[in-house]
DNA sequence: TAAAAATACTCCATAGGTATTTTAT
DNA sequence: ATAAAATACCTATGGAGTATTTTTA
């Protein structure tokens, strides 16, 4: 044994919180010798007597003291680490890169979406930019972007990418525009990875792009 | 396998950094193949893929990143852990609860003791409490103080604690003293374990109690 | 064709189980 | 006498090694 392992972590806090050899194995569900093993292991290993045992009692030392705190924190965090990797696996946390044309700015659709996505999946981090439809298309198939939004053209039409329609027409537009600027046309989700999931196009859709985040956008 | 172990966290994080499995199998000495099973033991455990990997190259997922900052945070921790309880065991780190009766704060010897003894062990966290002879003696014995210091006399000559004289006298006495108080005698040291180290009792004293911290104290 | 990961298998180290001993209360 | 940890010994799981296959660039 080179180091320990996360089993000689589990089975000291685990004699540690019960003082008794016998009970923490059958917690552990190992028996009382095996345990005892373990835990020898682990004191020879770091050369630190880390439980104090006369026959008739158990007792945890400075030093186990002190390692008890550690390896508490290093079980919690395995676990944590555990749940956050599988979060990210179903899409509910990680990071979401999003880029979008200016063009698509003006409608209020875009925020609705990121809205409604942050709402759903908080712990997912939103990096939106604003980014040329050009430009959009060099940094997801660079991977340095997840996501684009373009205002559907003849251009935008790659093959590469998986694209939907996610909204039709910028609606409102004239009360929001003071410009008048005139503009028309549907708005496009494109995405390096396959868009997975039933919703309708109007209604939503959902992206697993490369950095396995699922982006559940509804409109 | 019910939880990935430490080898699992070093051999992941091993070929995240190489992103190739022949180097990171090298580097920690062990075989292509082992390492292939360790990696896919581990997202199998998990239920989630950690690595990309074509028979070309190797990329990590974006669940895998999240997976690797946790997983090099472990280890971290863990060598930390190690240390910090190795550090202990030397009598370098931890606590250490001192009891000192009234009479013995009068002489500066306490707190330049104690001083001395912060100054060369900094990971020591010595707590210090006033408490009368008689109740130290019973908190040494309950193992709730490592150290007490009280006047030499004819009851703290306990023959259960080990004890040494640390100061004869208490020097320039009548310029602290406002009072006038006519006080006299010897300072002694006494705790509930042996104390090791071969110093002359004028010189300094070496006590390692069941704490674990060896309190190098020098008068 | 070459490089690299996966697969198939074999073997052995060691974790864990069973039985027993020791010792302190 | 009893409770509890340690010791001795055995078994078997699975981790690691060797040889080979597969794949794609």
């Amino acid at each position: 044994m080179i180091s320990p392992e996360i089993r000689h972590l589990r089975a000291f806090a685990t004699v540690a919180e019960e003082l008794h050899f016998g009970r923490a194995a059958a917690r552990l569900n190992i028996v009382q010798p095996a345990l005892s093993m373990q835990i020898r292991g682990l004191e020879g290993l770091l050369g630190v007597r880390l439980l104090e045992r006369t026959r008739r009692s158990v007792s945890v030392t400075e030093p186990g003291r002190l390692f008890l705190e550690e390896a508490r924190r290093i079980l919690r965090a395995l676990d944590q680490a555990i749940d956050l990797a599988q979060r990210a696996e179903r899409g509910e946390a990680g990071r979401l890169t999003v880029g979008y044309s200016v063009a698509t700015a003006y409608s209020g659709l875009l925020s609705r979406l990121l809205g409604a996505f942050h709402r759903s999946t908080p712990d997912v981090a939103l990096k939106t930019r604003e980014l040329h439809p050009a430009v959009q298309r060099e940094a997801l198939l660079a991977g340095e972007r997840d996501i684009g939004f373009v205002v559907r053209d003849a251009a935008s039409q790659n093959p590469e990418f998986h694209s939907r329609i996610v909204e039709r027409r910028a609606p409102a537009f004239r009360r929001r525009s003071r410009r008048g600027v005139k503009w028309s046309g549907a708005i496009e989700m494109t995405c390096s990875q396959p868009c997975v999931g039933g919703l309708p196009p109007s209604a939503g859709s959902r992206c697993r792009p490369t950095r396995g985040v699922s982006a559940v956008i509804s409109s």
